[in-house]
DNA sequence: GCCGTGAGTTAGCGGCGTTAAGGGACCCGG
DNA sequence: CCGGGTCCCTTAACGCCGCTAACTCACGGC
């Protein structure tokens, strides 16, 4: 591994942030590389950066503050993901669509962010609450898409609240069972999330009798 | 707490077997009491049945050993609970609806097994495997139900795993950031869960222009 | 009555997150 | 040129954790 042993000089007067940086960097590494936020401990983070473990806690507050603020750096990039599929169509229903297959990727792009922020047990605490607030904002566009296909006719009328809760779901569970359960036979990725779009999305109705492209085997 | 600090007496000679019971048993209430795999320690369970800790591990290989066989305990109800939704209606597609209920249930009923078998990420030893076999069953039963549907064409014909497949996920996604996310704006878990199987249902295409029955505000 | 064996125990290893207290280099006022 | 403050980090330790090696001790059979 990449143990840096040997120990780190010391930082100059003013840049006490520098190390909050290169802390967060080898978290994030560590969690790439492990892919499980219980094998980055503490004290390998700390090795890494070559530091004592204590000097961690004069950047995060405990564990908990430093895996989020690894994970809120990814989501970041969420909801700008997701926001730019609208610019590949001009039909709104497909944009739904296509909106959800980014979604998807993203999770499994960034599987173990995606499994702190949307899959893990201490979701009470309001550091958590903090990092997933770039997906909030992803779900406020989402309903705001899908109030754009109602609008358009494209799918009924409805509460596009509850509407983009269901879509949400959906996705969710596409992405996070591929996530923790790996050894199942699943369909080709590609394959199932095109499948589940298409099911939510003409589930709602819209132009009567379509046919569902329901892919065959 | 429950603690039995005082020693528990010697178990005669041939009840090697009750031992392993009574650790299920206190493990099984421990995991219900905090709702949190991590927070039933080895120790823990060892001091609440009145042993030490080493007397676990003959009985069980490791912690997740126990953890598995805890909520394996649980799981193989959970088959069950699907299949007797069967008996409620002669209508395929209502027989679909209310299996997806059912399964929803089941899991907001039991969310710390649910979590362990589905959300956790140590999904890749073959215990785990073995502990969610009766889950296995399931998606097999939730295959024929699909099948059962298009053969009476209550939903259009194709790849009845794949459609299973994304029933299944569907409900998963539901389930889960129920349990992951209470803190979340859900809107009434009954509306969303009815809202996401009529959805998921409907949008498989069926006698065509039929109107979804969107829950509007 | 001795002896094997089943059913546990005692003691301890290495790891974890976290905290209290200390030290040393730098900057500034004198 | 020197003393003091302050910032950055260390040393040492606490109390958990999962897990293992080695031992004890009562019971049942010969």
């Amino acid at each position: 591994m990449n143990r840096a042993r040997d120990r780190r000089p010391r930082a100059p007067r003013g840049s006490g942030e520098r190390l909050r940086g290169e802390i967060l960097a080898a978290a994030t590494r560590l969690l790439g590389a492990t892919g499980d936020e219980d094998e980055v401990s503490i004290r390998g983070v700390a090795d890494a950066v070559g530091v004592t473990p204590p000097a961690i806690y004069l950047h995060f507050a405990d564990k908990d503050d430093l895996i989020y603020a690894v994970c809120s750096q990814v989501f970041e990039m969420f909801d700008d993901a997701l926001e730019a599929t609208d610019t590949t169509t001009d039909d709104p229903v497909e944009a739904l669509r296509a909106r959800g297959r980014a979604y998807v990727r993203f999770g499994l792009d960034h599987p173990e962010h995606y499994r702190v922020l949307f899959m893990s047990k201490r979701s009470r605490s309001a550091k958590h609450a903090e990092a997933l607030a770039p997906g909030m904002v992803a779900f406020q566009h989402l309903t705001d898409a899908v109030q754009r296909a109602m609008d358009a006719g494209g799918i009924a009328r409805g509460d596009a609240v509850l509407v983009a809760t269901g879509i949400w779901t959906s996705l969710h569970g596409v992405t996070s069972l591929l996530i923790s359960m790996p050894d199942f036979p699943w369909p080709e990725p590609d394959v199932l999330v095109d499948h589940v779009c298409a099911t939510v999305v003409h589930g709602l109705g819209g132009p009567s009798g379509t046919t569902i492209p329901v892919s065959g085997h």
